[in-house]
DNA sequence: TATGAATGAGTTTTCATTCAT
DNA sequence: AATGAATGAAAACTCATTCAT
């Protein structure tokens, strides 16, 4: 039953592994890949059907160990949600600062990172769920996470710096809240996607689809852009 | 419930119902009360808890009557969401309908538009975790409503019409697609609201707070005036 | 009445009353008609459902009038049932006095009087589950009859007679007990009624269908004669 | 709670067990033997009260185990009462294939499996009632057994044999279906068991009692050797 | 006589978690 | 390290019956 099944990537990224202790292979008890496997299934299950909606068995029964595993690991469902969370969080915020902003000039340099926010939301539609489901939920569980907060703070920096370019330059105006534009772009690149199935229902499209993608981009980066620029 | 009162005012609202025919000014068999009582307790914990965290219990608790009658008038706990969910929607669609844009002029009316949207957001936080709720499960609730459509298309209509008026007059720009900039206009509307816990963990600031409030809605009627603004 | 089982139809026989205090021919209040009607219902519901089965809300339902009425008139769900079982009963032992077996030879007689059994149990497929749901119950409900040990005893003196003529005139043999004829007899009356959903099931032909019909008549009449036959 | 002990012959069967590994003679853990007891348990309440009257925790109270190990072994409480009528089905099948009717002479193997027909309906009630519940429910739950038609056929081939055998012999008539007599064998030994309460309270005689049992047996292995006798 | 609303006790089912092997 | 079996508490839902009008 608990087969395999691979369910994801990430479980198959690591059959490169030492083949010390295996059986054709794979090992026969590896730990690091058995906790990445329930975080993979775990990460699907809780983005797919909520904290609570997530069930326990469910996500073991997709496992390749079982529900008793998972309580070794991750002591309760909740911590287990919470060890997805800090993943999950823990990706966009390490490609945000891979962004090589501070060579482009200002404009150019705001365009590519709402461009990348654009992108990230768009594609990863696990993360999009499960920022919504933690709000939910009023935050409490990423709240305990220890490098949440500091993670957070390399993005205001590097919104700091563009803007403080921009102004410099005479090209943006003055009196933004670093905080409030990011604001201001996350919520474009993110309602498309969390809310696309009440406005599909609403409207008959699906505002994340393909056909509307590339328009949906330029719209948010031509409107930010626009509102950033110093009139006069 | 045909009224249209923001769920946690409901309440309040039916004390002023005639007194004839009741003890203590409360009716004993009053079907629409209890009805209204339900969904009132119910829109509460739906949007406190989700779908799946609230407990049908802890509603019928803090109503006026039994759990019984949540089954005798909603059929099941489903039935008792969705029955929520149509109130809920229904109320915002009301409300913009009252608006009288037609009157003003092109712009002042899209200010006045995505002013009337932020301040429905802004106060009616049930309503914005309910629809994030209900993304939560893919809208298969919302999409068993048969007036949710039809409702949804007097929107688009005014938004039409807004645009037409303005792109004749000279004002705005003719390349945007009504539901698009209805999009941009949620977006913002929502985001600052439904996220504002994980906001608030990562940057310490609740971004739908009464500091910001004014700033925000400044922020987002003049990003959607200068996204809509015809360039020279 | 309970020829029929169209519900509707039997309504609709007592319009033909008196039409003092009427609309339109059809009495408003009356008591006669309310309780025939319950009683209709109640017998398709029960037959079909069982006495657990069956749903006071459903036999309401499908009533003419409420279910305070059903409460009114038959005290509870039990009384209600017993009140059918009676009536079923009594309408077959009415059935079978109606038979003049005394006039007939006494073969002619046994064969009249199977062929008339089975024609009963195959068309009066009510009463056969009644009986088959009464039996689940250990018979407690028919047992607090006051008639129907009495209306038995009648059936039992019409086949006393029976094989009495028969052996006084050398047909029959003279050590059959009459009940255990009987018994011999509505066994195979009833189980192609009672089982034909298990037997359908087994072995893919519906026992008490069209196509078996004559065939079965015959088959049982046939072998209660033989049975009978005095050999040597 | 869990005190309680079988009462059923199913569960006698177990004390047979393999001691190993058992405290005071009963393993701690042992599936196989939880869920027969489970299983004989439930034929007795399904038996009794029917499916709709049969309850989940009465069943679970007089069990070895709690009710929750029901849900994880059968799924449902109908899931449960499918797993009783395969069991139950599963044995008369069985047992008559065990007759070894083949190496007696056509007669005398028909007196045979008539007589062990009328033994196993007079002995297993459980069977018979449980026959009679699924009958009231359509034979729903029976249709579902993959096993079920396929082990009824072989009763036809017996029945078939039979008769081939008893035509050939010159003893048989050869105009009698097989399913037909089977049919016929049944239904007496059926229904004096099925049908005793009521007939008990209408006669004032339990027909499937120990002063009719033999006196029976002679009645419907007579009627049938004589039904199927070639007349000359 | 008639009715829709109301109810409490019960009934099935689910779920996160722990135990014995 | 790993596993299938086991569990208690809680959750959703049902039902016969009665009440107020």
């Amino acid at each position: 039953m608990k087969k395999s099944k691979p369910a994801s990537e990430a479980s198959k990224a690591t059959s490169a592994a030492p083949a010390s202790n295996t059986v054709e292979g794979r090992r026969k008890y590896d730990p690091e890949e058995t906790k990445r496997n329930i975080l993979d299934i775990a990460t699907q299950e809780f983005s797919a059907m909520g904290l609570t909606g997530a069930r326990v068995d469910a996500i073991a029964e997709r496992t390749n160990t079982t529900k008793r595993m998972l309580y070794y690991y991750f002591g309760s469902k909740e911590g287990l949600y919470e060890a997805v969370l800090e993943q999950v969080y823990g990706d966009i915020r390490a490609l945000e600062q891979e962004l090589q902003l501070a060579e482009m000039d200002p404009e150019e340099a705001l365009r590519e990172f709402v461009g990348f926010t654009f992108g990230y939301h768009d594609k990863h539609r696990d993360f999009v769920r499960l920022v919504t489901i933690e709000n939910i939920h009023g935050a409490k569980y990423i709240e305990q996470s220890k490098t949440f907060k500091a993670r957070n703070s390399t993005v205001v920096k590097t919104i700091e710096d563009l803007i403080a370019r921009g102004v410099a330059a005479g090209h943006f105006r003055a009196d933004v809240d670093p905080i409030d534009l990011h604001l201001m772009i996350n919520s474009m690149c993110f309602y498309r996607v969390a809310n696309r199935y009440t406005w599909g229902a609403a409207f008959g499209r699906d505002p994340s689809g393909a056909r509307s993608r590339t328009r949906h981009r330029e719209m948010i980066i031509d409107s930010v852009a626009r509102f950033m620029r110093r009139e006069g």
